[in-house]
RNA sequence: GGAGAGGUGGCCGAGUGGUCGAAGGCACUCCCCUGCUAAGGGAGCAUCCGGGCAUAAACCUGGAUCGAGGGUUCGAAUCCCUCCUUCUCCGCCA
């Protein structure tokens, strides 16, 4: 979320920088909003502070035994006026924050101006193409060719879009999961966690997935049958307020970001806490709402997907040098698997809704011959901090709201995909890069059957 | 799933309708005294949001917040309803 002070202050350049995104912004209707709003709220307060005050004195009057039929009176009717005015208020005040809830994260100064994913920058290429003396295969008639790739048994079990490894392959993708854990943990200093996948509405709005983007979610109905309009109105015509109490939903994490990061929500942390790093395995589920006929052969884009996630929490003046180390950790884990990848900075018009600034991390797939994307690294700067009210204490001893950061380290589906295309052999057959083969009980190559 | 007890500031904890945003303690900050591994005295110390204010800080002033939402009342931390959640015991369970 953005400061509201932000809007309040410079309405057109926060508008000027939302457009670089192509978000428009409605300056008119916030004005509007805003405008109302201090009218409402001067008057509510005005009533408020009334009430308060002949309040006091009836206690005081009575507590000296005096008579108070004449204060009572005067109170009398401020009591309607004050309702009305208090609902007015709180309809305004409901109105700004959907209005804001939906803005997107101010894109850094330093993001390149952009429309679309072709104006994003290379950074840097790491590494070189490996280069093939025979046709190369894609990595789903390679990972069939070696055994344990198998879509149509997933297809039968749960449909499009998911995948099913046995044998060696499954203990490959655990041997990644493994070998990123370590890493992370081992040498950069990440600590372990282990997380719900299933978390309620105020994780997902705390980084921002809602309210804007259920429908890439799973959503996840928990108590209570969910009632048509007719039976909420019936609930709620009886007085009952907890209509909302009794059937709640829960969402399946989109990335482990949600869980780990909301960590925090509703936390100060300790100034000599900082910087949190959190690692976290999970599966990841999205909908890919949207996405139908993109990538529908292979592992590249599913429902379920496992990925290691890098979390940090951290002082708003060390964030973006943080994002370059969290960048750096991500990369490690392509440089140990000697693949070759490309950094590439987004552009203001392709970096995410929360994000401020975003390096990708494209790895090579020779049988595509293009870079896909393997990593996102992102720092949020306060924009989910803002959201979930993640503090901590600064130097001066005040509540100070942290930045956020999180990238992946890697998705692990996808990194399966580039082993078994880049270490593919004349004969199917696949090499398993050094670094994984003490997870694999010293297994050197995954043979053809 | 059943029974019971709780949820109050950074932490602990008092508070059953009225000068309560909230005693006391711990922690922290500043000052004084004393002097050397620590003691005494004093002061300050929740958050969020408005208005004064076009702007940073400061200041003045108002509002909201005692798990959440709703209700009763001139007035609610306190009474009522619903929900969430924690703990203890029992049951069930990987």
């Amino acid at each position: 979320m953005l400061d509201i002070q932000n809007l309040r202050n410079d309405l057109a350049a926060v508008a000027t920088r939302l457009a670089t995104r192509g978000f428009v912004l409605d300056t008119a209707k916030f004005e509007r909003l805003e405008a109302e709003r201090k009218t409402i709220q001067v008057r509510t307060q005005e009533l408020q502070a009334k009430r308060n005050a002949s309040s006091k004195q009836i206690g005081f009057a009575k507590s000296k035994g005096e008579d108070v039929t004449a204060i009572l009176a005067e109170v009398a009717n401020l009591g309607d006026e004050l309702k009305q005015a208090e609902t007015q208020l709180s309809g305004v005040l409901a109105e700004l924050q959907a209005l804001l809830e939906v803005l997107p994260n101010l894109p850094h100064e330093s993001v390149p101006v952009g429309a679309s994913e072709a104006d994003n920058v290379e950074v840097r290429k790491v590494g070189s193409k490996p280069s093939f003396d025979f046709a190369v295969q894609d990595h789903v008639s390679l990972g069939e060719g070696v055994g344990g790739l198998d879509f149509e048994t997933a297809t039968k079990i749960s449909g499009a879009r998911f995948s099913l490894l046995t044998g060696g392959l499954a203990r490959l993708h655990r041997a990644l999961a493994q070998f990123m854990l370590d890493t992370h943990t081992d040498q950069h200093g990440y600590t372990e966690t282990y997380v719900p996948y299933l978390v309620n509405a105020a994780s997902m709005r705390g980084t921002g997935q809602l309210p804007k983007f259920e429908e890439d979610l799973f959503k996840v109905p928990f108590g209570l049958p969910e009632q048509n309009a007719v039976e909420v109105a019936k609930i709620q015509s009886t007085g009952a307020s907890s209509f909302e109490g009794q059937q709640k939903n829960f969402y399946l994490i989109p990335t482990a970001e949600v869980p780990v990061t909301n960590m925090v929500r509703d936390e100060i942390v300790a100034l000599e806490k900082l910087p949190l790093k959190f690692v976290a395995h999970t599966p990841c589920f999205r909908s890919e709402a949207g996405s139908a006929g993109r990538d529908t052969r292979g592992m590249i884009r599913q429902h379920q997907f496992d990925k290691v996630e890098l979390v940090q929490m951290v002082h708003p003046e060390t964030s973006f040098a943080a994002l370059e180390e969290l960048l750096g950790h991500a990369e490690t884990i392509l440089k140990k698997l000697g693949l070759h990848y490309r950094v590439v900075k987004l552009c203001s018009g392709d970096i995410g809704f929360s994000s401020s600034t975003t390096y990708d991390i494209e790895v090579w797939l020779p049988a595509q011959d293009t870079y896909r994307e393997i990593s996102s690294c992102s720092n949020f700067e306060a924009f989910q901090a803002r959201r979930m009210q993640a503090r901590f204490r600064n130097a001066q001893g005040k509540p100070e709201l942290l930045h956020t950061l999180n990238g992946s380290g890697l998705a692990v589906g996808r990194t399966l995909v580039a082993i078994l295309e880049n270490y593919q052999q004349a004969d199917g057959s696949v090499l398993i890069p050094e670094v994984l083969r003490p997870y694999m009980g010293g297994l050197e190559v995954l043979r053809k059957i």
